[in-house]
DNA sequence: CTGAAAGCGCTAACAA
DNA sequence: TTGTTAGCGCTTTCAG
């Protein structure tokens, strides 16, 4: 550590590191007196092989620390052992959980995760998941922005799955939002909340209108008034811009889309002189990280994204690996998360 | 949207879609009357080829709806145009950025980027950075915990890049922490404090061991004491089982290893009754996502996290493509950011 | 139980 | 400029 002021530039390696040749199973083949083949045999299939001479061979390998080349495996089999999965913002922290999820079962069956993002784009989702195609054994797409059709389309190619969006003929894996639904505006419901104003999310997102109608319907059924008002950014920043419409809207507590959008929003009616939730209830949807950092902490209405994520790469390995259907009944019910955003009405 | 309560399981496609045979370079040779090896030529080296055939073959190609197969191209060729990225831990939003910097830096090269964590096991970082290192053309290593001799293992087989550490003859991309603990120490100076903790974060980091060092050196020489207490888990909490430590020390002012472990400090601080900044002031280090979320907000030395996975990542490539080194003095430098958890010391 | 041989899709000499 | 011909490392028949 002598050297403090020089570390914020790539330091460059003295030699040219000798990057050293792969061993093949030719290498181990020879090693332990047999054909190549038989190396092959030995380590994908263990038991077709004679007891010893595959002992004999697992030591060559381990000896020369040989690694099989997937590549050179994806050519003969068709199988790269590799599946894929598409965000649409690697930023936006709802994706972290579907990502953590998704690798864990990726790595739980051995396969290997590769992301994308889209950065909102539908078209640029598209493009990408195409491209991506090529190299995988299937897609997973978290929350897409595409059209069916298009959706339709990569499934023809490769096993897809979707989270958190209902496309026919393709794996579709969805939170039980209504559940939630039904609890939060129960909740407001309890503490005297008649009149609500929703802050809508992207119109291109299945999961935004979803969410829209769910609640529409369930305020209508609990005789509770609905303002509906513009649809922001699901962002932080798309947030604050809602909050003028909301204090207009006169209601006495606020659904988000989504918890940044929540988030953004308290930030801004805070910092307007709005009291919450004396003055008015916010209520978001996910339960991201950060959402229990705010204050008031934010009550808002869970997913279970992680597990979506893990359901939704575990069905598609089911199908990838050819095995039958994936047996359903996850435990995918959202549920509401009560915090300090939400009070009673005021009078 | 007929059916509500059924959207938790999977839903089945009728039939099993037909995947279809993907298309070679052989159907578009055939297609526009030339050999394989002229479409290869045609695609990849444009200009080495009859501008009018060139053109048919695209056409070609265009309306088989071809694409390039990667397994089989890195078979000749050595290279997948595929890069890793390997992290510690998904869930910590430290990352978050790394990652979207390094993607970034990846699609914009024409790279794929493939993503593995290593669950802060240092076992399992270098076993799975072994076995992504057969699939990649290079890798990159976000504040890896391996050992450096494992981290030079790895990059005498392939070009390695290391975010957030310094090793010897392996590609480093490391922010200036002097810079923003300089800045954060005069802060607090300022504020008029005398006394600080410091909240250690794992050992085994080569950044946790160097931002604890700095901070000595610098508050030694501002004739500062500085308290470190046990290391913790970098988590939020990490930080609440911190907090009794922190009280007990008599200090004014503390910093954390990292944001994750400061909030839950904060957190667990403010339930026992301890005001802040009034009572004690809070420094954090990397200003992730939701640092500023917290109540108080949080003030924080800010890590380039993003540009550092950018850079880290575009230094590799150079070296993948053969580029020369790449050019240094990247815009790594730390800085503070001054929120709401700290002011003047308590008298 | 094991060896021989063909071929996955593509690239890269080498010829023509 | 284009065709021919070998492979890259591995799997997988098919013989033996």
């Amino acid at each position: 550590m002598a050297d403090d002021s020089a570390v914020d530039t790539p330091s460059e390696p003295d030699a040219a590191p000798q990057q050293q040749e792969s061993v093949t199973i030719y290498d181990v083949a020879k090693l332990a007196g047999v054909n190549p083949s038989t190396v092959s045999r030995a380590l994908n299939r263990p038991g077709r092989v004679n007891a010893v001479t595959e002992r004999r061979i697992r030591a060559a390998a381990e000896s020369l620390n040989y690694h099989v080349n997937p590549m050179a495996r994806a050519l003969p089999t068709g199988r790269t052992s590799i599946v894929g999965l598409v965000v649409s913002d690697i930023t936006n922290p709802v994706f972290f959980d579907v990502i953590r999820g998704a690798e864990a079962a990726a790595t739980r069956a051995g396969y290997t995760l590769v992301l994308t993002e889209s950065e909102e784009s539908d078209e640029r989702e598209y493009e990408r998941a195409q491209r991506m195609l090529r190299m995988v054994d299937g897609l997973v797409l978290a929350t897409p922005r595409m059209s069916d059709d298009q959706i339709t389309a990569l499934g023809r190619q490769k096993p897809v799955a979707v989270v958190n969006r209902l496309v026919d003929d393709v794996l579709s894996v969805v939170p039980d939002v209504q559940h939630g639904i039904a609890e939060a505006v129960r909740h407001l419901r309890a503490l005297g909340h008649s009149r609500i104003a929703y802050v809508p999310g992207p119109p291109l997102s299945w999961m935004a209108r979803r969410r829209g109608e769910l609640l529409a319907q369930r305020c209508e059924w609990a005789h509770i008034e609905l303002v509906a008002l513009d649809p922001v950014a699901p962002t932080v920043l798309g947030g604050r811009t809602a909050a003028v419409a909301v204090r207009d809207s006169g209601a006495t507590a606020v659904f988000a889309y989504n918890d940044l959008i929540a988030i953004g929003l308290m930030q801004e009616l805070v910092e307007t002189g709005i009291r919450i939730p004396a003055d008015i209830s916010v209520v978001g949807f996910d339960d991201i990280f950060g959402a229990d950092f705010t204050s008031p902490s934010l009550t808002t209405v869970k997913s279970p994204l992680r597990e979506g994520g893990d359901h939704a790469m575990s069905a598609l390995l089911g199908r990838v690996t050819g095995g039958d259907a994936p047996s359903g009944g996850f435990d995918l019910a959202t549920t509401l998360v009560v915090r300090g955003s939400t009070g009673t009405a005021k009078a």
